[in-house]
DNA sequence: GCCGTTTTCGGCCCGACTGTTTTCAGTCG
């Protein structure tokens, strides 16, 4: 086992003993294991045998205990037991808005639920409200609880897909049969959320591919009709299968991607030009004209090849008749990302091996950016921190003369909508982040009057995830994003996409409001590990899904226009 | 369960909000 691995049996553990009703002390002290062991530096396995992981603060004896069993077994008695103590389902009913680990079990004991489903069933009953420590309004919160989680039933992160969609395609190239198979639909317009993976597949044997592709998955497709195929994957995500002939394959990929209203465009412009457009090709004077390319319909059409994001139906068509489409920011347009957390916060790496991380993806700068002090359950700066986490920066700076390292900070915006330092300290940072942690409840002018307070702070260099919202797990905080669109303009703050897949926010259909603006883009990883600072890559999807030119973001440009940009409100 | 420059037991313990209570427990970020 890894770090990661172990570090989720520990949080695990953490989250049983609390449904147990285990003393909390306990509990936290399982949380506070699990992050000591994400944030060890070096190798977890050589800490153990050198004897070095029990002299770790915040692992003593019995944790040491857990770990090592993880480590040479693959499992632990601990968790085990508590697996086998603890009913299925019950950890199930904690995905519920409103319902912790102490309402969750008293539901177990009194009601005996150990499902959604049941739960939904005994409000329904209206069972809830006569609970101990439950009353009419609790039973409410759990039933909008319980219909948020169902309207997400069936959809998925872009996050989820697009792995697995390219993992299936390039496995499933080699298969006998199969001349081209590429991903289509909703995944390959890199749409945040998606209902199923769409693969397009060239072939001149399609109840072969078929009966290769059951082999492989060992289950049936049901042809829903001619040249369609559908599934359902292990992971529980269905699969829509399109099969083509070689010649027409450019027609049927570009049918199978999308979207529906970016097809009937490209129709009624083939009907401006007396041609057809099917999915099976396009059509003159009756003849089948031959498309093995999607770029062979764009092309007869007088249309570039249009990018798949761009495929929405909200003006690409006419944009791209018009020569009018932008050029399109790419992955290596990025030269360094904001929006990075260390193990000063609640990110898991050091400085040093963030830089060099950064590096390695051939970037010249980052900008580290850990919580501020009001965000406690983060592990966020107080005062003694940062001038620690300065001094660092300061000696790391001269260490790496050629890398750029800017100090900023994620500062809480708070009810009020003041920053979480005083005016001195922000003024330290090379750059400030304002974000909204909490009290996400206030009424859409209350909080628009908080963001708006908030940049309206000359220090506040960028917004921070501009809507709260967490894609198929919250909703979108009540604001007015128009307002504060405009006053970011007006005022010079950048606004950021946060690239993390779990959020991808500002959404891509505000984008091109937030440029004619006049409004800088920042793409940001929001990374607490390594591994988070690739997710820059979700970001441009985004840009690129909002009509984004290089230009148009932040860190596309080189450290030293960057740092006169991060300069350029303070300065008035 | 962890910790200790008041050290082997007693403290650890953010702050706001909500809803259920009649003074507080649970949840959330």
């Amino acid at each position: 086992m890894d770090k990661k691995e172990v570090a989720a049996v520990l949080e695990e553990i953490a989250l049983l003993l609390e449904l147990a009703g285990e003393n909390p002390f306990k509990v936290r002290a399982y949380e506070a294991g699990a992050r000591a062991v994400l944030t060890l530096p070096g190798d977890l396995d050589a800490a153990w045998r050198s004897g070095d992981l029990a002299r770790v603060k915040g692992i003593g004896k019995s944790l040491a205990g857990v770990i090592a069993e993880l480590l040479t077994r693959g499992e632990a008695s601990l968790y085990r037991e508590l697996k086998d103590q603890t009913p299925p389902g019950l950890l199930e009913l904690l995905r519920v808005p409103g319902l912790g680990p102490k309402k969750a079990r008293v539901l177990f004991d009194e009601l005996h639920i150990t499902s959604l489903g049941e739960l939904e069933y005994a409000c329904q009953e209206n069972r809830l409200v006569a609970l101990p420590g439950f009353g009419a309004k609790s039973q409410e919160k759990i039933k909008a609880g319980l219909a948020d989680l169902s309207r997400y039933d069936g959809l998925f992160r872009l996050g989820d897909l697009l792995p697995l969609a390219e993992s299936l395609a390039a496995r499933w190239r080699r298969l006998p049969g199969i001349l081209r198979l590429e991903v289509a639909g909703p995944v390959r317009r890199r749409l945040e959320i998606a209902d199923a993976i769409d693969l397009a597949v060239a072939t001149d044997h399609p109840h072969q591919v078929l009966a290769e592709l059951e082999k492989v998955l060992g289950t049936e497709f049901v042809l829903s009709h001619p040249g369609l195929a559908e599934a359902t994957l292990p992971q529980g995500v269905p699969l829509k299968l399109t099969l083509a002939a070689p010649a027409g394959f450019g027609a049927a990929w570009l049918a199978a991607t999308g979207n529906a209203d970016h097809v009937r465009a490209l129709e009624d412009l083939a009907r401006e030009h007396h041609l057809e457009l099917t999915p099976q090709g396009l059509w003159a004077d009756g003849r089948l004209q031959p498309s093995r390319e999607e770029d062979d319909i764009y092309r007869r059409l007088g249309l570039p090849l249009m990018p798949p994001e761009l495929r929405e139906g909200t003006g690409e068509v006419e944009a791209g008749r018009l020569n009018q489409l932008p050029r399109l920011i790419t992955p290596g347009d990025i030269r360094g990302c904001f929006h990075v957390h260390s193990y000063y916060s609640d990110g898991v790496n050091s400085l040093e091996e963030l830089i060099a991380a950064a590096e390695q993806r051939d970037w010249s700068y980052l900008g580290v950016s850990d919580h501020s002090q009001s965000a406690y359950y983060a592990g966020g700066l107080k005062a003694p921190d940062l001038e620690r986490q300065r001094t660092e920066v300061q000696a790391l700076g001269r260490e790496h003369p050629d890398f750029t390292l800017f100090w900023g900070v994620e500062s809480d915006i708070l009810s009020d909508g003041s920053l979480d330092y005083p005016d001195e300290t922000l003024a330290a940072f090379d750059f400030v982040i304002a974000s909204i942690h909490s009290q996400f409840s206030l009424k859409r002018e209350a909080m628009t009057e908080r963001i708006l307070t908030a940049l309206a702070n000359p220090f506040c260099a960028m917004l921070g995830h501009m809507s709260g919202r967490l894609l198929l797990a919250r909703e979108p905080y009540a604001h007015d994003l128009e307002a504060i669109l405009k006053f970011a303009g007006a005022h010079q703050v950048i606004m950021e996409i946060n690239a993390s897949p779990y959020r991808l926010d500002l959404d891509w259909r505000w984008l091109r409001r937030a440029k004619e603006l006049g409004i800088l883009i920042s793409i940001n990883p929001d990374a607490h590990s390594l591994e988070g600072l690739d997710d820059v890559n979700y970001g441009v999807m985004v840009a690129r899904k909002g009509w984004l030119a290089p230009e148009d973001v932040l860190n596309t440009y080189p450290a030293a226009e960057v740092a006169k940009i991060l300069r350029r409100r303070r300065s008035g």
